[in-house]
RNA sequence: GGGUAGGUGGCGGAGUGGUCAAUCGCAGCUGACUGUAAAUCAGCCGACUUCGGUCUUCGGGGGUUCGAAUCCCUCCCUGCCCA
């Protein structure tokens, strides 16, 4: 037996996996060299691939390295029809545009981390929308409603007296139905996802077929300590651009620095581990462990000389709060602009009452020196100086005729 | 079908005739501090303003009143219980 080989399918079943089913089995499998069907359900909702799902595509990239066949099942039809999962509330129904817009987007991305010539791929709406009333019948007869009030956030909603449509309860049955359909050797997803996962188990079972395997990778938080979701809007986007991915990687609590290293990059294992070792044993800086690990991650996704410039970039303006290089250039028509309006305009504040307040509470320098006075006028004098707004946001003044 | 409770700012949730642009919590913003865009602390947190004020908001529409988020009518939406 090839013992690298081994070794990384070990990997692969324990990095940032919280659990396999059947763990025996789809090692076997792996090891037999069998070229899997390895299944992920797209859910196309929101458009912005973030850390947290990149988790479960790194996972793929390393599936699909190893020779399997990946196949992305989108979520076309059931996005339209709302899942339950992990949600406090009911999602809504989406429009067929927006679907297919937030597709485009997510196929675009997912290429930044998978070869997407060697991806497989079906929408859900090819055989979903033709099922009978019969059919459906069926299927729904696998599953007792008792199974489905049980599901945690199902029953939470349930006990506070929220809204539990019918319509969601028919999620999980689609979600494995496409397993079904596409033959599935394997399904991956978050932990969140089991529910759902394992209702495909059920009805490939159903229908004859070999019951999928399931890995179920680990859900990341997000900036602020809590789960990554777009939702909360603490998601770090692949489609950032390095010195905002840099920055928000930096963010991030200290106590999640190993997690990270070990779900949302590839560094070697035994590495991950000599850092946690060290910062363990006060050796290592946090600060610095988080360095390192904000660049993994921005090489991963830009590329090594990007990540290297966010890296200097975010020394340079935070650590020795210095005035970046290559702040974005706001072009000003005629000889002077008030300075709340060239902050509206420069996209640093929502409404002008925003951009007051900014300068009122002393968020707004130019040239290095503070302005307090909301009455203030930006003259051509000015020309090419740096218009500070808090502590991001930095605008090159130009003045033109 | 019967009963009942509701719909308030990005979210949660007070307010039940004037002192309400609306308590509070979360999110957000600014500052101080810090290795950090973390934590903590302080302030801010509808829009516009010549900083005196002005305008638009409390599910939609209509009404009562000097005055309504608060009272009445009507329409729409939702929860819960019973069938």
């Amino acid at each position: 037996m090839d013992k690298n080989l081994e070794k990384q399918i070990d990997e692969i079943l324990t990095r940032g996996v919280t659990e396999v089913i059947d763990k025996e089995n789809l090692k076997k499998r792996l090891l037999a060299g069998e070229k899997l069907r390895v299944k992920l359900g797209i859910d196309p909702t929101s458009s912005n691939i973030h850390l947290g799902r990149a988790v479960t595509l790194l996972k793929l990239r390393d599936l699909q390295q190893l020779g399997h066949q990946i196949v992305f099942i989108i979520g076309d039809f059931t996005a339209q029809i709302g899942d339950t999962s992990d949600k406090e509330s009911e999602r809504p129904m989406l429009s067929k545009e927006t679907v297919e817009s937030n597709l485009r987007t997510y196929l675009q991305q997912a290429g930044k981390i998978l070869d997407m010539n060697k991806v497989e791929s079906h929408r859900n709406s090819e055989w979903l929308g033709k099922l009978t009333y019969s059919e459906i019948s069926e299927q729904a007869n696998i599953f007792s409603l008792a199974e489905f009030s049980a599901r945690e956030n199902i029953r939470k909603r349930l006990t506070a007296g929220k809204r539990v449509s019918l319509r969601e309860v028919l999620y999980p049955l689609m979600q494995g139905y496409d397993s079904v359909m596409i033959k599935a050797d394997v399904e991956i997803g978050g932990t969140d996802q089991k529910f759902n996962i394992l209702a495909g188990r059920e009805m490939q079972k159903h229908f004859g077929q070999k019951p999928q395997d399931i890995i179920l990778n680990e859900l990341i938080e997000g900036i602020d300590g809590r789960k990554m979701s777009s939702s909360w809007g603490n998601t770090v986007n692949i489609t950032d651009d390095p010195n905002t991915m840099f920055g928000k990687v930096m963010s991030v609590g200290d106590d999640l620095i190993v997690k990270y290293f070990i779900s949302c990059t590839r560094v070697p294992l035994d590495e991950v581990e000599k850092i946690k070792k060290e910062m363990d044993d006060e050796k290592l800086n946090p600060r610095d462990a988080k360095l390192r690990l904000a660049g993994e991650i921005v090489k991963l996704y830009h590329g090594e000389t990007e990540s290297r410039k966010a890296r200097q970039y975010f020394i340079n303006t935070f650590s020795k709060k210095e005035i970046p290089a290559e702040a974005p250039k706001f072009v000003v028509k005629g000889d002077s602009i008030k300075l709340a309006q060239l902050i509206l305009e420069s996209k640093n504040a929502k409404s002008l009452s925003d951009a007051r307040r900014k300068i009122e509470q002393g968020g707004v320098s130019l040239d290095d020196e503070k302005i307090t006075d909301v009455q203030s006028v930006v003259t051509k004098e000015k020309d090419q100086k740096v218009l500070k707004i808090g502590k991001m946001g930095f605008v090159r003044i130009k003045f033109e005729k």
